[in-house]
Parts: structure tokens; sequence; C-alpha cells
DNA sequence: CTTCAATTGGACTTATTGGTCCATTATGCA
DNA sequence: TGCATAATGGACCAATAAGTCCAATTGAAG
């Protein structure tokens, strides 16, 4: 609900409907709705990586790329309400929560992480020219994603998305050695 | 207000205390909140577009790609919340208002008009590649600013901005045939 | 100067919000 | 079985939200 709709439109009432739960027993497990908000930012974090298993782990070829990105719009697609998780929320809070915006900045540098490792492999197999640099490759790719994904939601099409998921690979590729 | 920190928490008494307003002028003047939220949409995209001169109405070479850029940047850093009016509003109102969806859409999709255009030009001039598409290169383009610019106010960094753009600005420069 | 409509101030209403409280119920342990 | 502690339900509270209302004021026209 807070993905669809926003921390601010989701009121605690709707939460205590939705889940079938008293507001005692969530002030019990919860100091106030900041803390469940944390707390959601870090389910997101781990949803938004776990959807793309198990092609987020071993990215490291221009093929696997193409299938992640593949899975990703297909998902994308299937999905009931636009955005990321991440990035929603990011939006919304950066400015208003110190603690959310860092937890989201370590949720975002934990999918950089991710897609540089891959980088990294291809780059240790001599697969990416010496000259790539696997953080801010994979720091262009995630911006593509969630740029993709903001105008993707916004336009209610899933072209930006793919045509900003391709123009990032496509930057990858640039720096593949030839065969 | 609303671009710092939300539709939702930006109330009526905040706007009424800092532009020195009655609430009968608020509502003499609009009908309800949605209204005056629909107008803060049209009035942002005026600001982002208008921001961008000169160089958005003049974006048709590679030189002009980047000096666009570097006045991006510059004023990205300048500006004292981070993230883009129109991308902010979007993240928030997409799913939860149809009216504001749509105005939003309109709104990216003329500054997407504005960077076609620049690329049209350099089609036609021969600059650019037969098989270019400058309707998807701009899409690309617009994509990588919007990631950027939500990943840079997240991280509180400009890096993931200009990285977003160098590779939206290396992605046309592929297409640009060799002189 | 008078008149009448447009504009304005701000008190007021109602609904909803996050958060508190305490009596009641369930649970684990000796 | 009995007791102490934890968990639970839901009434309750104060603050704040959007939106309404009407009396007071302004301004232009005759």
């Amino acid at each position: 609900m807070i993905y669809a709709h926003g921390v601010e439109r989701t009121s605690l009432d709707d939460v205590m409907a939705a889940s079938g739960v008293s507001k005692s027993q969530l002030y019990h497990y919860f100091a106030d709705k900041d803390a469940l908000v944390l707390e959601v930012i870090a389910r997101q974090t781990e949803r938004v990586l776990g959807a793309q298993r198990p092609h987020l782990d071993a990215l490291d070829s221009l093929s696997a790329l193409k299938a992640w990105r593949d899975g990703f719009v297909r998902l994308n697609k299937a999905a009931q309400c636009g955005g990321c998780p991440l990035g929603s929320l990011a939006s919304e809070l950066a400015n208003d929560s110190e603690p959310a915006r860092k937890r989201l900045a370590d949720g975002f540098s934990m999918w950089r992480d991710r897609l540089e490792n891959g980088l990294s492999r291809m780059k240790e197999r001599g697969e990416l020219g010496a000259s790539a640099d696997p953080h801010d490759l994979a720091l262009a790719l995630l911006s593509a994603v969630e740029g993709g994904l903001l105008l993707s939601k916004t336009t209610q099409s899933s072209r930006p998305l793919e045509i900003a998921i391709d123009m990032a690979i496509d930057h990858v590729a640039r720096n593949v050695n030839a065969p």
C-alpha cells in the first residue's frame, strides 16, 4: 500500500484494516509510523533485489544483461502499479527523513553492487575493456532503470523502460572487447 | 513547497502562511486543493523547461548537448532540494490522480519534444545517421536525466546525474556519422 | 455620495490523523 | 494448577486536515 500510494496517503487505519491487526499491536511492534516505514524500506529493498533473481547475481555477460532486461520488463508489465518501490519511497522521503534517505541510499547501493559485481567479473575475464569502470557502468545502468520506471509509470507504457535499459546495455557493450 | 515536500505534506495552512493569503481567497481562486495542485503541475512544467534555456531549444549538436549537460548539472548542484519537480510530482500522483498523471505525462512529452527537435535537426543535417530515431533517443535522454536526478537526490551527490547524462549523450554520439 | 456586486478575512465544522491507555486475554513456566 | 509476564482489543484523545460560511470591506459605476 505504501508502495502504491505513498507513505502519507497510507494511514495506520488502512494498514489495520488490510492486515486485520489492531492499533495496539502496531504500536507494540513499532515505535511509531516512521519506524514502520523504515521497516517497509528494508522489506522493499529485499523484494526488489529478490524479484530480479536469478538474473541479478549472474550479470556477467552481455547476453545475461539482455535476459535480465527482458525479465525486468516483463515483471514491470505484469505489475499492477508502476514505478519502483525504492524509487517511489526515495522520491517522497529523501528530503524529509534523513534516516529514510540513508536506508534508501543503502538499498540503491546494494542494487548497484550486484550489478557492479557482474561487470567486474566481465572485466576480470577480459570481456570488458581495461578502461571500463564497473562502478560507474553499474550506476548508469541503475539510473536508466529508475528513470525508465518513472517515465513508464507516468506514461503507462513500458516503452520508456525498454528504451532506457537498452541504452544502458549498449553503453556497457561499447566497453566490450571485440572477440 | 509542494516540489520540496510533496502534495500530501503541504497543507493549505502552510500555503496560506507562506503566501500571506487567507483561506477564502484560496477557495475563491481554486475549486479545491486538487485544482491548485493541477495548476502547480502546469507551473512547474514551465519552470523546468524555462530553467534549461537557452540550451534546450538549440540541442542540435554534440557540443550543444554537452553544454546543456553542464548547465543542467550546475543547476542541480545549486538547487537547495534535489530531484525533478515533474518527477517528484509524477512519483507521488501518477497512481492516485488520473488528471494529474495526464498533465505530468504531457509535461514530460513537451520536454521530450524539445530534445527530439534538436536531434531531428541533427538528422536532417546528416550529422545523425539515417537509422537514428530522434524520438527514442530523446526518450532515452529524458529517462537518464530523471533516473540520475532521483539517485542524486537520494545519495546527495551529483555523480549519478552526471554519469547518467554522459551515458545518454554517448548513446546519441554512437549515432553520429564520422566527419 | 450611493449602491451593488465582487472580494476578502477568519471563525467554524466535520472527518481523519497519529498516538495513548487500560482492562482483558493468552502464554510460558514452576 | 497457579502465577507472572507478554500480547491484545478497542475506546479514547488532541492535533490537524480540508472545506464552509457569513459578515465586513473594497471598488467601480451611476
